[in-house]
DNA sequence: CCGCTGATTTAAGTCAACTTAAAATTTCCT
DNA sequence: AGGAAATTTTAAGTTGACTTAAATCAGCGG
């Protein structure tokens, strides 16, 4: 009749900022600030400046104060295990209990932090050992190792540029909606036609129909260029 | 880049308080009591009579000082709600996710408090809206009807008595390993053979083979008596 | 290079859910 | 019924993860 007594009745909190962490720092360089943090994680600066030095001290981040904190790099392996269960998962939810993209998010969230690692085996297998989540971001081996991305942001190229959509960088329940409402997937053809200028609209064709999107959004679109595509990308793919 | 800030970062504890009074006081018609509980969550008695303060507070338990506490109809409909969704949750890890009966309770466990009822409705279609556990407890309706129990303890009949295994009530992941290598599952046909005075061996025919099972552990294996079974129960089912 | 602004850190307090130790109550035994 | 043993409750303290308010620091504009 006894089970095991589930004893931390608190969720790891580190996790928390260590994927948090991640998120901010993922792609550019440099440190994730105390307030960025605050921001992200919903809580005051105070209370990131306190838990961070903490983290620190367990040695999962570098701190420099007055400046912010990168993971070292056993924060680095702890967050890329928590990605990779968290997108793992997400694909689940997709390809298996049947959620849409836009409602995987907070679900994985919640989850990815009270599953074991036979649970993300299993899933893992039962999903053919998937390589992408259903936004289309890269999947973490199980020891830590990340496919680069060779995708650049839609807004990124010159009008008429084509490719094929490969990710989408938004986490938004009603943006995904939005976007799935339009008819945009991976994996489909896209065609950059136009951005206006003074952040005005991005239209582009989508696989054969034109669409027209707010310049924060379009941004959040991440394709890969076409070998014979007619304009060139004009920078790296960011973030 | 904002998500559900996944505020409360503490699990309801109340839950847990919940679930386990009702298992404590499952079938049998009396209160949990405070010491009971204590050793059930794993905590000291000081701490559970604090809480259960709370609890009374909110309605959710019938607190007698010195005696122990009852749900309420709302705790009841609250713990419920959680069988239900435990039940669910371990077919799941079961028929979808491959895991053996032995390896479904602490993992359910966890799970249960993080899942919504979107989740719980999925699983529960994908599954065929399945009727009991893989232990062969039954499931709770959406809207908290269980159905009545008619099966008996394997070593509440009289030698001789056969039947169709429904339910084993033990949790223990050893145990549980322990009565399926012995070729125990739920539905299969069994037959008292005898029980040994001074708590001694139950031996019982399982399926052609004769196996011999210590009292504690035969006590926990509930049978459906065949219509035309030589014996007659002994005493109703209990807990 | 002085001071102001905004970001960051420290200090001190809160809250839930515990803990240990002591006090109160019930139960059991003769 | 009387008193020890067991159980339960209260009191007071601890812990983690916050909070608000005050103090400190970086960085730049003039």
């Amino acid at each position: 009749m006894s089970d095991l007594p589930i004893k931390p009745l608190r969720i790891d909190a580190a996790a928390n900022y260590i994927d948090a962490i991640y998120r901010l720092t993922e792609g550019r360089d440099e440190a994730a600030t105390t307030n960025a943090l605050a921001e992200e994680l919903g809580i005051t600066s105070a209370g990131v400046s306190i838990m961070i030095k903490r983290l620190a001290a367990q040695g999962l981040v570098d701190l420099t104060p007055y400046e912010g904190v990168k993971l070292t790099a056993e924060g680095l392996r702890r967050a890329l295990r928590i990605i990779r269960r968290h997108r793992i998962l997400e694909i689940f939810l997709v390809n298996i209990l049947g959620f849409g993209w836009h409602e995987t998010h907070p679900r994985a969230r919640a989850l990815e932090r009270v599953i074991d690692d036979a649970f993300e085996d299993r899933m893992d297998e039962i999903l053919g050992h998937p390589t992408r989540c259903p936004h289309g971001n890269p999947i973490p081996t199980r020891d830590g190792q990340l496919l680069p991305l060779t995708d650049v942001a839609l807004t990124s190229v010159e009008p008429g540029t084509s490719g094929t959509i490969s990710r989408v960088t938004t986490d938004d329940a009603d943006e995904l909606k939005y976007l799935s409402s339009l008819g945009l997937a991976l994996d489909l053809p896209v065609r950059l036609v136009e951005i206006a200028p003074f952040d005005g609209p991005v239209a582009a064709d989508l696989n054969g129909r034109t669409v027209h999107l707010g310049p924060r959004l379009a941004d959040s679109i991440r394709i890969n260029v076409h070998e014979n595509a007619r304009g060139a990308a004009r920078r790296e793919a960011a973030g």
